[in-house]
DNA sequence: TTGTAGGCGTTATCAG
DNA sequence: CTGATAACGCCTACAA
């Protein structure tokens, strides 16, 4: 019989410890050490041992070193997708989580659309820790790591029943201040306000950031200047003509949506901006405000939520729950406030 | 010393088949055998070890699972983010990987903006095969999987200078075809058609499918009626613009930004879709085709990219590879192609 | 139908 | 500094 030697490396003979110290003549354990406390081995063993893993390309099983260590080194990312919300929202927080995860040595494994995850991802050991984001997440689900104390920590602050649990979530309280109280510095006191739904909570915590900056400020909450819900670029369009008649000298906008739809509004109204009135926008979407900017001669002033280091921040916690730390159950993440040309002083 | 008992169950105490064994005082293997063959079981001892299963909530551990049938089911996708493409492109068909591997059993791995993945995806044995997604894709990286027969396939065509890669890209050619057809059928010959960029292999697919059409059907190609390069809104409104002085009777666009600049420039000429000029457009980005669709009035005739299907199909290559099948190394799937409004007769 | 032995590839521990 | 041995939790193969 003919033994043919092929170049290409069959996959399924990928080498082992055994295989390397047996080419190098010493012990399993002497490789092992070559590979994880290389200190430990004389300059001359190692050498050796080294060359081995070279010639044979060896690269450790890491299923066999999870096994052992009881550890993966693998974050799992429950993704809930659902219309309402922008594709792109959810994907750049997600890079912020991978980028993270891959800055400490983790891999991530993805689990949406899911059903019964809980045990793929807490009793299968397959992951050490969980990231969830998505608004529909399932509170029993979230319960049941809560429970056994499995890490994990939520995108998006939560409120489920009697569990307090860990979150981290934009502050939107924050951002609607800051944003308002830049107003009222410039001498605004007139100032609009377009917000979504009063149900949803980041939205209802944006409004109430707006109240309270006004509050602090001793200016009266007048509800004839606030629309409550607007979430299409029509609404926006809609909201801000009927908002002119009160003649603000200034409007906040909740998100990049109505704040498209705002714009136009005032312009279709013959008012410039900033000279006629200023406005702050939201920018929780890249992608559209980034088309928006590019039709619109106006470097807006506005919140932007810092997504990919939202991820980011979200993925430490987990892994220092991992690591057995303490944390702080809630978390805020500022955010971002971008000034452009679309404010002026009234003073 | 006194030992408190918390309700809490210890998540470093899961139970493993040995304690399950114990429990219901059979052997390991006489659970292993109720989990993977029941039918293998007494009716009567398998009760026993269910009930014990359940009171210790036993579950796999898929690590040791993996490491001894040689196999994770975990499916790994390398995903490279880059700027100049919409991040919900990729992202819904990311969905669509996701479904499929979730639906033939598969978890999936992430690997983004990773340098090394090849160690980390092959050697490792962490993954059992892989997708490739993205346009900065490294043509070293595919590669090094393909030389060693690891299982993996890419979305979207490639050609990497002597290897023939497992690819699923869609049909452009043919989608353009259709399209360009559907106007000939109509009566038109005086067709337009804005492109992206040639040196964009989808792109100038695009404008081959185009040209096929117009040949087939013993229509001269003019270049006049074709406007090579428009990526942005901005971009489709001056190209129509410059088309329209040519008095094309339709026009066929490349994607979704330059199908708004299109519309709008048709619009602001004063002339009416689909009386005046026919359009077919192209929906590539889901997001904005929505946004758009609710700003203008039109069910624009359009071909669009069937994402979902894409990443499921490109699902199934890969689980098919991994089980051993032989398979075509080309594969392509069709575009849809939406009827809406914007295209009207002239015969 | 059920159980025993051996091994998957690694690491911890303890000896030498 | 190096090596033998026993895990980790599961499955295959064979035996009873």
């Amino acid at each position: 019989m003919l033994t043919l030697t092929f170049k290409v490396i069959d996959m399924t003979k990928r080498a082992s410890l055994n295989e390397v110290a047996k080419l190098a003549g010493v012990s399993i354990m002497t490789v092992s050490r070559v590979i994880n406390n290389p200190q430990q081995v004389s300059e001359k063993t190692r050498r050796k041992v080294e060359d081995a893993i070279k010639q044979l390309k060896y690269y450790p099983n890491a299923l066999a070193q999870s096994l052992v260590r009881k550890k993966t080194n693998i974050l799992g990312l429950v993704m809930y997708l659902e219309e309402e919300v922008h594709p792109s929202f959810y994907h750049e927080i997600m890079n912020g989580v991978q980028s993270g995860a891959s800055a400490l040595g983790y891999d991530l494994l993805i689990f949406s659309q899911y059903r019964n995850y809980d045990e793929r991802i807490i009793r299968s050991r397959l992951v050490d820790g969980v990231v969830f984001m998505g608004v529909h997440l399932n509170a029993e689900d979230i319960r049941r790591v809560h429970d056994v104390k499995f890490p994990y920590i939520l995108i998006g602050k939560r409120e489920i029943n009697d569990i307090k649990p860990y979150f981290i979530a934009p502050d939107y309280i924050e951002g609607l201040k800051k944003a308002t109280n830049y107003l009222i510095q410039l001498g605004h006191s007139r100032i609009a306000f377009i917000g979504a739904s009063k149900k949803h909570e980041p939205d209802y915590d944006k409004l109430v950031g707006y109240q309270q900056a006004l509050y602090t400020n001793q200016i009266l909450y007048n509800p004839e200047l606030v629309f409550e819900h607007s979430t299409t670029q029509r609404d926006g369009y809609n909201a801000m003509k009927k908002l002119l008649q009160q003649k603000p000298t200034a409007v906040i906008v909740n998100n990049t949506n109505s704040t498209i739809g705002a714009i136009t509004a005032i312009r279709d109204e013959g008012l410039r901006i900033p000279d006629d009135i200023s406005i702050i926008g939201f920018d929780d979407n890249q992608e559209l405000n980034k088309q928006f900017s590019h039709l619109i001669d106006l470097k807006v002033t506005r919140l932007k939520i810092p997504k990919l280091q939202l991820g980011e921040r979200a993925t430490k916690l987990a892994i220092s729950l991992i690591d057995g730390n303490e944390i702080e159950k809630e978390h805020f993440m500022a955010l971002d406030f971008l000034v452009g040309d679309s404010c002026r002083s009234i003073r």
